[in-house]
DNA sequence: TCGAATTTTAACAATTCGTTAACATGCGTA
DNA sequence: TACGCATGTTAACGAATTGTTAAAATTCGA
């Protein structure tokens, strides 16, 4: 669920604060002191965001962001530069790489918060809402209500993600790992243990006799399809 | 649907990161680079603001304003000067000539977004006074009236944002952030849990109970929603 | 039919999330 | 200037959710 936020920031002092605000806010960082390797290292984890100071010894913010427009991986990850020169022949500069913010030192801990939130809300891509029916499950994507065999049931924010994505993907297969990938937001630390858990709620709740699921079926050693097989 | 543009700008630096902004901040930008069949190109699609340099090559941009202003098609349409220049004299031939604001430069894309956001909402038309009614509930926001259960209750003006985007958007979960986003109108630095207050402010107001919520619900995990899905 | 592998299940612990009251700050107006 | 109302923040508390574990049950191949 943790969103990552790497930051390239050669100023220690402002490194510390700007890494302490975030971890406050929730956001998990990882940091970097020069420009150097930071696209290597980010393409196999990507970030929610990139938080770059403009002057860096060697290679610069400039540069930098450059580098990431041009990584695959990296090209659609929001960048904002951090800057101490306020004169608009930077701001220009930056924006012109792809940046998509700028702040200006010094700022608060709260401002760039905001920013950062700003950012980071333009950029998400919201799920469409809409009536999703499969059997006897109908879902309503917007709402976030669920009805079995017409009448409402209620789940919590995991058991729903986990259905919407079993009714999206109607038929499919999905081992416990991808699962944890595609629904648990931020994996990192959940056992896929837990996934079996998780169906055994959602049968609770969405099948007539859930000791012998007819929706939510269990295909062993593979994981758990949804519906009829494609 | 989003709002259009019309940006006349001769500087392409400039006129880069201009644009650049504003599609950011998702507006759909026109851009000209002289005054020349801007009016023309535009009284087709009247955009929602005109962004205009004063200094332009060939055709100024008091004088584009002042076409504009003779146009039937494009007379109400705001305009925003920008400009080097900052002396008072300026100022006032701009405004009138009919600018309805000034932005010097140099200026930050957050400074001129929010102009542009602050003319547009002066120029908005006055939404349909309109009487919006869900279950208790009753709306008048031409009057910013709410009764509940018949019952005329006093609302603040965030209050009132806040039931109202509720009640046209009922059955909808919204996270904190969206609702910031879409009633907050500089959320810039607003706590996603000043929401939480206002929500249970509301309830205080409109609900039976206010500790046991029939209408404003809480969807743990995601947000709050108002009402039932029909 | 035995046994290993896998899944199910319930109980438990840890953590997150929402609520709420009290407080701080701002803003307009008397 | 002082007052009152509107707005936003904070922190503690409790409750719901989430994830783990281990034992029991099931499946399947040999």
């Amino acid at each position: 669920m943790k969103q990552t936020i790497v930051t390239v920031e050669d100023d220690v002092d402002i490194a510390q604060l700007v890494s302490h605000s975030l971890a406050n806010a929730g956001y998990v960082v990882r940091r970097f002191s020069t420009g150097q390797g930071v696209v290597e290292a980010c393409e196999k984890e990507p970030p929610s965001l990139f938080l770059l100071d403009v002057m860096l010894p060697g290679k610069s913010g400039l540069r930098l962001c450059d580098e990431i427009r041009q990584s695959v991986a990296l090209a659609t990850i929001p960048v904002i530069f951090l800057t101490a020169k306020t004169s608009e022949s930077d701001r220009v500069a930056g924006l012109e790489l792809g940046g998509d913010d700028y702040i200006t030192k010094p700022f608060s801990p709260r401002e760039l918060i905001a920013r950062i939130r700003a950012v980071l809300r333009r950029f998400e891509r919201p799920l469409p809402i809409e009536t999703l029916r499969s059997g006897d499950v109908e879902i309503d994507t917007g709402a976030m209500l669920v009805s079995v065999r017409g009448k409402r049931i209620t789940t919590t924010a995991t058991e729903f993600r986990l259905l919407e994505y079993f009714v999206r993907h109607i038929g499919r297969v999905f081992t416990r790992d991808q699962l944890l990938d595609a629904v648990w937001r931020d994996n990192a630390f959940v056992t896929p243990r837990s996934v079996d858990v998780y169906v055994r709620r959602l049968r609770e709740k969405i099948e007539r006799d859930p000791e012998n699921p007819d929706m939510l079926r269990t295909v062993r050693g593979a994981g758990y399809r949804f519906g009829e097989p494609a």
